[in-house]
DNA sequence: CGTATTTGACCTGCGC
DNA sequence: GCGCAGGTCAAATACG
């Protein structure tokens, strides 16, 4: 890859009716001001949710939520909000964890739980798009300071996204199985079915061909003040040719003519002193290349685990040096080492993103863990999708992805 | 001594 | 075909 593909998407507009299957979903949060830990930066991403309670920080990492996240939309139809998990982690300052576990107004969130989201017609999701049609456009206009749970979020347009190679969003839906809705069918909040799956089975499939995207760039969100520290990687479908294994087979192994499809990669920019980022899976270095037009060199790593071929590129940027940008390719197929060693998470095998794990269990008060047994937390987001697509396969435990933990875990 | 990192060589795809 | 850049390999080296 290239080291400008990446994009700052800011100060763009996103057509959300075009383009939100194609939305591949970044969130800002904005902590408490009187938080002194957060003076710098002062805006801070989702922190990383693999450290324990007693680990500080070596950066702050974009919060990145899957892509089947409860959607949200304004009044206006201009801003997109994602009803999401608690994001600060366990650095959470008091005040953001007392501001979790109260009710937002006129939604009566507490001692909901996935079956309040899940019923098709419940009372409980006319009050939620009742609220996001009533606080949509105020959490805009302050940056979306109220709810550190509940999320602002606008994505950007793609640049250039005329262009594009998908024909249109209904084929898309049609050729990938983990695709967004379209936004009136979120609107209409009608009823269907997802085809019932083994959360483990679907998941990195449907994740992957989500991600595979041709010729366009992932869009990023931008934060309320754009100020935003997250980007995506973007593709060539020249780059579409080769997977993890392709390039390092002998000649002779190779299949003539034989394309292969590269695994999804996600790219995350960070602010941090630290070239490597703590991102609880284990890696090894297996290359390092300078970049060029960069006084900085780009690392390759590995991920350790025995089958897994997860990749990362780190780097930093040339443009602005303290920025560290940490690329993804693939998708894990084992829970984070930092994951089983904090216990309760390892119940939550299925990660989405390598970088994108919930914690809430650590550190909320008053919860506990549940098991991905458990048919409570068994969330089909097809049961809001109404219409004649393909449903996206995603009844598969991501409750806790999806929700805030006071929903789900209050008891 | 086992494991991880370093680093130059090598491979591949792309553009000219 | 050639050069370039990204990506990977693997022997040498460093490390604990």
């Amino acid at each position: 890859m290239e080291g400008h593909q990446f994009q700052r998407a800011v100060n763009h507009e996103f057509d959300l009716e075009n383009d939100l299957d194609k939305i591949f979903q970044f969130s800002s949060a904005v902590v408490p001001s009187d938080d002194s830990r957060f003076d710098s930066p002062r805006k801070v991403f989702g922190r990383s949710p693999w450290l324990t309670d007693d680990e500080e920080p070596s950066c702050f990492v974009p919060h990145i939520f899957p892509a089947d996240s409860e959607m949200l939309l304004d009044n206006n139809s201009s801003n997109l909000f994602a009803l999401q998990r608690e994001i600060l982690g366990p650095f959470t300052s008091d005040l953001a964890r007392s501001s979790i576990t109260e009710d937002i107004p006129g939604v009566p969130f507490q001692g909901k739980n996935a079956a309040d989201f899940s019923s098709t017609n419940s009372s409980f999701q006319q009050q939620l798009l009742q609220f996001s049609n009533d606080h949509g456009q105020r959490l805009n206009q302050t940056g979306g300071l109220e709810r550190p749970d509940l999320l602002w979020l606008i994505s950007p347009s793609l640049p250039g996204s005329s262009g594009r190679a998908y024909t249109s969003p209904t084929s898309t839906m049609q050729a990938s199985s983990g695709v967004f809705p379209s936004f009136s069918e979120l609107l209409s909040g009608g009823g269907g079915s997802a085809a019932v799956t083994t959360p483990n089975s679907s998941l990195s499939s449907s994740f992957r061909e989500e991600a595979v995207d041709e010729e366009i760039s992932y869009p990023v969100a931008n934060s309320p003040h754009d100020h935003i520290n997250v980007s995506a990687s973007k593709r060539k479908a020249a780059e579409l040719t080769s997977d993890e294994n392709f390039a390092s087979m002998p000649n002779n192994k190779k299949q003539k003519g034989r394309k292969r499809i590269r695994e999804p990669r996600y790219a995350i920019q960070t602010r941090s002193d630290k070239d490597v980022l703590e991102d609880g899976y284990k890696w090894r270095k297996y290359g390092q290349k300078a970049v060029k037009n960069s006084p900085h060199p780009r690392s390759y790593y590995r991920c350790t685990y025995n089958k897994c071929s997860v990749k990362k590129t780190v780097e930093r940027s040339s443009e602005d040096p303290g920025l560290v940008i940490t690329t993804y390719e693939g998708v894990h197929v084992h829970p984070s080492p930092a994951a089983i060693r904090g216990s309760t998470e390892a119940l939550f095998i299925d990660s989405i993103i390598p970088f994108s794990r919930p914690v809430y269990s650590q550190f909320l008060p008053n919860t506990r863990p549940v098991s991905l047994a458990d048919p409570r937390i068994r969330f089909n987001v097809g049961t809001q999708i109404r219409g004649a697509h393909q449903l996206p396969q995603l009844d598969r435990g991501l409750l806790e992805d999806m929700l805030p933990s006071t929903i789900r875990m209050s008891t």
